[in-house]
DNA sequence: CGCGTTGACAGGTACGTTTCTGCATGATCA
DNA sequence: TGATCATGCAGAAACGTACCTGTCAACGCG
């Protein structure tokens, strides 16, 4: 190349990075003539020169081999996408790397920092990163001491009991959960909230677990929540697809939504929108999460005294749609109309 | 390192890679050094030495500036988890990289080889990844003259061919189709073949098309459909979010699904198992897509004379529910069973 | 005893950049 | 006119690995 161009290899690394003293004349020519050539610089050499691979690991948990699961797949999707974008429009790329995968792996790829979704308690792989320098931001705060540069997250519990108390004031007297068997933080956290809820209001909980990886177990549990003895008149669900398994199982049992059953789901997908009826959702905002998280790396690995909080809470928002709004009960005479009315 | 271990760079190198010929006792004694300092080679200078990343890029087509669609989540979740898998147990890892992406992050990532989903006729980049000899595999058969290595497909003509015959079957007088605006393989070749069913049964066709990637104009379109003066008795939608949107439209047209209106669509999600009524769908099959994929480019990458097909269909999967199941219609006496009945 | 052979390593080079330093050349200024 | 200085480039040293090519000892064999 440098040859081709009668210049030296010094010249054309000038030329193309826009570095050095060189008339214009100069690196035009050997522009033109790296067009021509189709010439392209190695990114293992720069890599290799430089320290800096424009990589960022996008490290996903896994529950058995799969890299992530059904039960994620709209959140992780958005976050994934808005993590992309937010990467690209600052020259880096993103590298899918399950959590439990070989190590050989890990270690092949040069990555300048890494976003983790979800760590667990004491994860070897952020350890490990960490270790090594590298900066590592994760979605969801880190749950003991993990040493993460950074974080983004909702704030779950206020989350949990802002949607209780909706369905509360909607009417519902027994509010069930459905929820899951992991131990993540966002199941942990939500799950606590609800149980503090309903010691505060004086309400048993009612609530069904099921291992989320699995969407079979979600229909079942769905079911499982409505068949029991102390019938809960509300649910929220942890999970995107409980929704939908909440509303077949309530169809099964005879029981319409929202009248006999108040229902929310945490849940990114468009779909219930359209549903019948359309249901409420909570949605944690991934494009918001996968944005930052993508910020706060990238501002860590150039070094850039980031002026953004290292710890950061994203609103989330409730989409309330039919299945959460109970009529006026149909046994009462339609009260006056009142915007006081409890 | 190779100090610390008081041996040559040579030992240390042949030690970590099990090549040379070196005593187990050295082997051990390295291995054990490059533990304790938690030493690990340099992915860049590997790649710059062997030529070789262990990186696959997988290029998403982007409408608008955002890397994929919500049309395509369901799919493209699938398909990316498959392919990560299936690229990660042959050690290599993915690199998520949208076709319209800035040259510069192209180019300042060392790939391997590239898979790219449903490329558009002339792909700029994929033309300039062949020119480089990089192995570029395809999901969706390569519009044109496109010079991919290999790609993976499904009979997309044959799947719509099925479907409206299953339709008619299930007693659909005038089938109706939910497609799209956009110009890729996919949407065309599904399109041209129910036009030519139509002909070929002599039905006037009855579509709607819309801009896929826009979330709301599907729910207008499908509103659309159903409020011609020659509605459909049968609908089939060719995205994920038909289904839903045609299930709220026919609603709101006091239309019975199935018993007024049949209805498929093309998804991977499991929301259709508990619609009410459940929706037939069409499942393109992601998972063996992209570990089709993956195996065909790593063959390509690694000079293996692959013994695999380097074209290869995928047959899909029409999941019958009850959408598309027409109970004996109301107003006929209910013939005595015969299973040559059309 | 000499010679080929094999085992066990060390040396050195190349991979393709980036970047520091150096060296001309011509212009400017006292 | 000589000293100073900016300009325009070339040389060369890394970066850390993989691998080819030695070198040196020990050993078996005729």
């Amino acid at each position: 190349m440098a040859a081709a161009a009668g210049v030296s290899i010094t010249t054309v690394s000038d030329a193309l990075n826009g570095k050095g003293r060189l008339p214009d004349a100069t690196r035009r020519h050997v522009r033109e003539v790296a067009d021509r050539l189709g010439y392209r610089p190695s990114a293992a050499a720069r890599t290799l020169r430089t320290g800096k691979s424009g990589l960022i690991g996008l490290t996903v948990t896994t529950y058995g081999d799969e890299p992530f699961t059904f039960t994620e797949f709209a959140y992780f999707a958005e976050m994934a996408r808005a993590a992309t974008s937010a990467a690209l429009a600052r020259g880096y790329a993103l590298v899918i790397l399950p959590a439990t995968s070989r190590h050989d792996v890990w270690s092949n790829v040069a990555l300048d920092g890494t976003v983790v979704i979800d760590p667990s308690d004491q994860d070897p792989v952020v350890s490990e990163l960490v270790r090594q320098g590298l900066p590592v931001v994760s979605d969801g705060r880190p749950a003991g001491s993990l040493p993460v540069t950074a974080w983004v997250d909702n704030d779950h519990e206020a989350a949990v009991l802002d949607i209780l108390d909706h369905l509360a004031a909607a009417g519902a007297r027994r509010i069930g959960l459905l929820t899951g068997t992991t131990t993540d933080t966002y199941t942990h956290l939500s799950t606590t909230a609800y149980l503090h809820w309903c010691e505060r209001v004086g309400q048993d909980p009612v609530y069904e677990a099921y291992p989320a990886h699995d969407p079979c177990a979600g229909a079942v549990a769905a079911d499982r929540l409505l068949a029991r003895p102390d019938r809960p008149d509300a649910v929220y669900g942890l999970f995107d697809p409980n929704g939908t398994d909440l509303l077949a199982a309530a169809r099964r049992y005879g029981l319409r939504v929202p009248d006999d059953l108040l229902l929310v789901c945490c849940s990114e997908s468009t779909v219930y929108a359209s549903t019948e009826p359309p249901v409420t959702t909570l949605s944690l905002k991934p494009r918001r999460i996968g944005t930052a998280v993508v910020q706060l790396l990238i501002d860590a690995i150039e070094g850039a005294e980031s002026e953004r909080p290292l710890e950061q809470v994203i609103p989330t928002e409730l989409i309330v749609r039919t299945s959460s709004q109970r009529r006026a009960p149909r046994t009462t005479v339609s009260a006056p109309r009142s915007s006081e009315g409890k």
